[in-house]
DNA sequence: AGCACGCCGACT
DNA sequence: GTCGGCGTGCTC
């Protein structure tokens, strides 16, 4: 019997799953303490212990009443959150992410979430207050660290293996401990910091009473500076909402201490204000386009065909002006009060139409991007989770915590880098995008001048809605693309070193007439291969299995996988002769040898070795603009979301690279890349022109690309893909086993292809070396699973998958083995 | 992902 | 002989 008059309150019966940011395939559960259980709920992180002394920030994503079997869990320590920071609808694709791509959710939860709210505990070594400063009875390493924390009275792990310069630490810590000289604490520390700044206000009672100002200002009268410096600060707070001191001292010429006596005075108040990070577009909105006739029937038509299907593919062609179309889109949604996600691959972002739609929606759209810092991350989280209207961004903004999505645009849909490869989850942004869409009841919108086989396979059968633009904007004509012919050139000794003479005088003709150039080529550098023309020896990475790329600018050998690089070998390591020659071209050789055949045009290259650094890619875009370039030499990178308006040719050094890329999807994709990189040409009143250098001519994908249409090749292709069993007909789920012991690989490989094709039969393919069969030390194996579309199983067989990764990770020898399972694979 | 336990080589 | 390297298993 208890006394008094309340009821016995029983112990807690209040428990939660608890999602922590590590890659492990569960969940936790922890027990509610009595105290926190008011507060507890779905999407806060909570403070808890994992494992021996660590801290980390997990996610509730479930309460559970009952107590689990067998063990007792552990509770909670705090609650972080006064409010979730994730809801239910993220949850919802998090967890069909994780079953379909075969992902653990802590994986999910790591690629979602900003940086700054994934937090776990570190530890720090304290001196102890037990400690009696006698040094006699401690070993070196002891007295080195005793000594440490006698001047900076915390050290972290890292600071004493630095000190002791070597890698284990924790026996001596543990006998430190146990002396009593040290001990530990861990602390879960808030990654994210709101930003302050000091900001200046009136103090009382000047702030309220205006008529008083004469007052204020008769008390610093003994001062012209700080007379000065209110009225400066009269003059900015009339148009902004709170001044920063730093302003006022730029604006009255003053510094820090002059504002400093005012406050003593009392006259003005200092403060500090939270202000975003992520910067405020201040200019002048301009308004949007009108709509041409076929973009406003595109636009109608979307509309009705939302009306039934939740998908809708708009295949318009290059410069039919797509954009006008989703901007439309966006200015509806927003009158009706709704959010808008509007993906485009990474690379587009940085560019033009990031400013374009800010010129129009201004502060009403947020740009996420791979650039942005994990504080910026964390203001835009919660500005999309306050409702930010429009969230223009890369593959990963599908994360962030929409409440009132319902409209996505997918534009360049067929771009395969919406298609995330590492690390897990591996993911296609535009299928997961269609999922969210669902789990939102929101539409969505894939646009593209060169649609992925599988979209356009969806819209022919139905599945999604199709509207097309066939013609271009404004007037403009499809360029003219012609295919030079390279071996017949070579033949009658036409060719310039690489460039075929037909193309020359193009581009010759093309500067005559004051035009920009656009020249492709899909390898960076000045020559893939060095080789010895005696034995055939060619130099290759030490740790993958490609051969090393020459760089001119640097005059040395870079693996393109590992970044590895060496000197140029000057005699042959395997034979010792001098015969060494370079073959192949890349961009930068491209540029060098231009520059020899135009030596009084600007040239300029825009790969990844030319656009590191912040703002190096806007930089080339903007001077191309501006007119400073005249011929732009690049690899895919020109080919995305570029618009340009002066350029007369473009031109495709080596298709035959493109099309002979080994790989099921190389003609689709060599067919999507040279009509997007074809689409940069031409201007207004003039057709460009497009010539394309292969050497063989009679690859259908080229026939095909010169007339222009999308239906000849998709029939073709389809074809293919039906005959060969490859999708859109059939899903892939790719399997790569890796170690850096070939046996280890191969041994692994045999578990493996045992243990699954005992379950599936002869579903899986492999195991197979595949194209490149080592990399970063790596040696891989492949295995390849063809499902048949409709198969009931499909959530089975990816469990089997999963089961042997498992099974051959527990086998002794083979924990170190890496095992990725690629779930549509691109 | 950490972190502890436990097994073997290269040093005082 | 021990210290310190790394493979293996577990974490509510």
């Amino acid at each position: 019997m208890s006394e008094g008059s309340f009821h016995s309150i029983p112990n807690t019966n209040l428990y939660v799953e608890v999602v922590l940011p590590l890659a492990i395939p569960r969940t936790y559960t922890y027990w509610v303490p009595e105290e926190l259980v008011a507060q507890v709920s779905f999407g806060k992180r909570v403070e808890v212990q994992f494992g021996k002394k660590k801290l980390y920030a997990g996610l509730v994503v479930q309460t559970l009443h009952e107590a689990p079997d067998g063990y007792q869990p552990k509770p909670i320590l705090s609650i972080i959150d006064p409010n979730p920071i994730i809801n239910a609808q993220q949850y919802r694709l998090w967890q069909w992410m994780a079953k379909y791509y075969c992902a653990t959710l802590g994986e999910i939860m790591n690629a979602a979430m900003p940086g700054n709210l994934k937090l776990s505990s570190e530890t720090s070594v304290i001196i102890s207050p037990l400690f009696d400063e006698n040094y006699g009875g401690l070993n070196d390493k002891e007295y080195l660290i005793a000594e440490a924390l006698s001047i900076q009275n915390t050290l972290s792990i890292q600071d004493i293996q630095g000190i002791l310069g070597q890698k284990t630490v924790y026996p001596l810590i543990r006998s430190m401990l146990d002396k009593k000289i040290i001990f530990l604490k861990e602390d879960l520390k808030a990654k994210y910091k709101p930003k302050k700044v000091h900001c200046i206000r009136l103090a009382e009672p000047y702030a309220s009473q205006s008529e008083l100002m004469e007052e204020a200002f008769e008390k610093l009268a003994r001062s012209v500076k700080q007379v000065d410096t209110l009225m400066a600060y009269m003059q900015l707070s009339r148009n902004q909402s709170y001044v920063r001191r730093a302003d006022l001292c730029k604006k009255a010429k003053v510094d820090a201490s002059v504002i400093k006596a005012m406050e003593k005075k009392g006259v003005i108040e200092i403060y500090e204000q939270t202000i975003s990070r992520l910067g405020s577009y201040d200019n002048q909105l301009e308004g949007k386009h009108p709509l041409s006739d076929q973009q406003k029937l595109a636009y109608q038509e979307i509309l009705a065909q939302w009306e039934e299907k939740n998908v809708v593919l708009l295949h318009g062609v290059t410069g039919s002006g797509k954009t006008n179309v989703y901007i439309e889109l966006i200015e509806e949604a927003l009158k009706r009060g709704e959010q808008v996600l509007y993906l485009l691959p990474e690379i587009a972002l940085t560019t033009q139409i990031t400013s374009r739609l800010q010129k129009i929606f201004g502060n009403d759209i947020a740009v996420y991007h791979s650039r942005l810092n994990n504080n910026e991350r964390v203001e835009l989280w919660q500005e999309v989770m306050d409702g930010k209207p429009v969230v223009l961004g890369a593959r990963s903004a599908l994360y962030l915590p929409f409440i009132k999505l319902k409209t996505i645009i997918i534009d360049e849909e067929h771009d395969s880098s919406f298609k995330q490869f590492d690390p897990s989850p591996r993911y296609q942004a535009r299928d997961v995008a269609i999922v969210a869409a669902g789990i939102h009841r929101a539409k969505v919108l894939l646009g593209t001048a060169t649609p992925s086989l599988e979209s356009y396979y969806n819209a022919k059968q139905g599945k999604y809605g199709l509207v097309t633009m066939p013609d271009r904007f404004g007037g403009i004509e499809l360029p003219h693309i012609e295919v030079i012919d390279a071996r017949k050139e070579q033949q009658e000794k036409k060719m310039h070193s690489i460039f075929s003479s037909r193309l020359l005088d193009g581009i010759k003709q093309t500067l005559e007439q004051q035009e920009q150039i656009i020249l492709f080529q899909n390898r960076r550098g000045y020559a893939p291969t060095y080789r010895c023309t005696t034995c055939g020896w060619h130099s290759e990475c030490i740790h993958c299995d490609v051969s090393l790329t020459y760089h001119k600018f640097h005059n040395n050998l870079k693996c393109h996988y590992c970044g590895y690089t060496t000197n140029l070998p000057v005699a042959c390591p395997a034979c010792k002769t001098k015969a060494l020659s370079l073959h192949g071209f890349g961009t930068e050789k491209i540029e060098d040898e231009l520059k020899i055949f135009l030596p009084d045009v600007a040239i300029q290259r825009m790969d990844f070795d030319t656009v590191k650094g912040k703002e190096g890619h806007s930089k080339i875009i903007n001077a191309f603009q501006e007119g400073e370039i005249d011929i732009l030499v690049g690899t895919q990178m020109v080919t995305k979301g570029l618009d340009f308006d002066r350029v007369g040719l473009v031109g495709i050094l080596s298709a035959d690279q493109l099309l002979h890329f080994p790989d099921f999807r190389a003609a689709e994709r060599s067919f999507q890349l040279m009509i997007q990189v074809a689409g940069r040409a031409g201007r207004k009143g003039k057709q460009g022109k497009v010539l394309i250098q292969a050497y063989n001519v009679a690859h259908p994908v080229l026939s095909e690309v010169i007339d222009g249409d999308f239906d000849p090749f998709y029939n073709r292709e389809i074809q293919e893909r039906q005959q060969f069993k490859y999708p859109p007909f059939l899903r892939l789920i790719k399997i790569s086993i890796k170690h850096k012991q070939p046996k280890t690989v191969n041994e692994a490989a045999k578990i493996y292809s045992h243990f699954v094709k005992k379950h599936l039969g002869d579903r899986v393919k492999g195991p197979a070396i595949p194209y490149i069969s080592r990399v970063r030390g790596f040696y891989i194996l492949d295995f390849l699973v063809k499902l048949e579309k409709d198969t009931k199983a499909i959530q089975k067989i990816k469990e089997v998958l999963m089961e042997g990764m498992f099974k051959v990770q527990q086998e002794k020898g083979y924990s170190g083995v890496r095992i990725n399972i690629d779930v549509d694979p691109y």
